[in-house]
DNA sequence: TTTATTCTGGACTGATCGGTTTTTAATTGG
DNA sequence: CCAATTAAAAACCGATCAGTCCAGAATAAA
């Protein structure tokens, strides 16, 4: 039973990840339903067959970037030769985030949080799940540390790792109120000391 | 020459109180125009005869927000005996942040970093300015705590600063991501333990 | 009281919002 | 070819957006 009729003319995952790239940059109440036009090149009827509504979208989309990002986190993770150096080097990539219009995207998940403040109880376990996989990675490079002798102390990995998550949100927001980079990579010198002597 | 005319019948001063509460709460786009007639009780006509525009209600609330939340900052210090507590409260108090509607408000700084994200450049000094006066009061209080013998390192304090209002704002949207409220105190003591030993 | 000045409520504007409906075009199975 | 099915383009919808305008209403100075 194969499909019939007219068949689509666009690739539906190129479109999911045009619409995500738009949310990004823009967030969700900023993008309007023109933008998405834009970005994913589909006509209105053909977003509206896609996907029932803007919030389904943005929802698709939001996950997309969540798995895409914890993918690439554990890419760069492994690729990494010192677990240290892979944590210094996430926490200084926050100075290298120029979107296409030279305003920061920051991370998704921080705009999403931030955007909706647990306001939209679907989202809730999505951004609640979202942010537990980005300390399960950090709590993986501190295991490592600890395995090949660059961490001395061992314990409370859990801890430390959900505070390393918590400073990388806080730096994306510094970058946005405009810190100066030097005090960006000061308050990383900082973290990168406390991690030994915790 | 003293005024002619009616006189008003509002307190401009409390109207703008409660359009800060508005926007604090709500953010500068969500919170429409009546939105703020709501919250102010001013009609249409004054609210532009005050400000000029919706930007402008907005620019004044924020300025408002962060004179008032500096000066309750350096308040607190004072009146707290110990600068390491001080900073410890501060820390946790993101735990006690319901808005009216049981959402969490966050801190205004850090809301509106992220929901103009540099675009708006009228907000780009204010935001500097207004995150670099958070980290002086943390900085004095570094310094109280070195003086007072709570802190032995008492080097590169000003990063230190810098440092503690990143994990401020981490906090915050932790907070918003539903970070479990034992994972933020967690958090908290990783940081107090870091404090001493950087 | 007159006159100038200021405030206030409500009607109004054009644009844009997310979303629907209608119509037309394209394709496959029979 | 025909019928069924799906995609796509465009007209259309009510609601809401920020902002304007105007016609009274209230007050102080003269």
């Amino acid at each position: 039973m194969t499909t019939r009729g007219r068949p689509k003319s666009f690739c539906p995952d190129r479109a999911l990840e045009n619409a995500m790239q738009l949310f990004w940059q823009r967030g969700y109440e900023a993008a309007s339903l023109q933008d998405l036009q834009a970005a994913t090149g589909l006509s209105k009827s053909s977003l509206y067959q896609t996907y029932p509504s803007k919030q389904a979208w943005f929802v698709a989309a939001f996950s997309r970037y969540v798995a895409q990002r914890r993918a690439l986190l554990l890419e760069q993770l492994d690729a990494s030769a010192s677990p240290l150096a892979f944590i210094r080097e996430r926490l200084l990539s926050v100075l290298e985030d120029d979107g296409p219009d030279g305003v920061p995207r920051g991370c998704m998940l921080v705009n999403v949080a931030n955007e909706f403040s647990l306001s939209e109880p679907a989202l809730v376990p999505v951004l609640r799940q979202a942010t537990a996989g980005i300390c399960q990675v950090f709590e993986q490079a501190l295991e490592r540390a600890v395995a090949c002798g660059e961490l001395s102390n061992g314990r409370d990995l859990a801890a430390r790792a959900s505070y390393l998550q918590c400073v990388m949100s806080g730096l994306r927001t510094q970058v946005k109120s405009a810190v100066p980079a030097d005090s960006i990579r000061a308050t990383v010198t900082v973290v990168m000391t406390s991690l030994d002597c915790a």
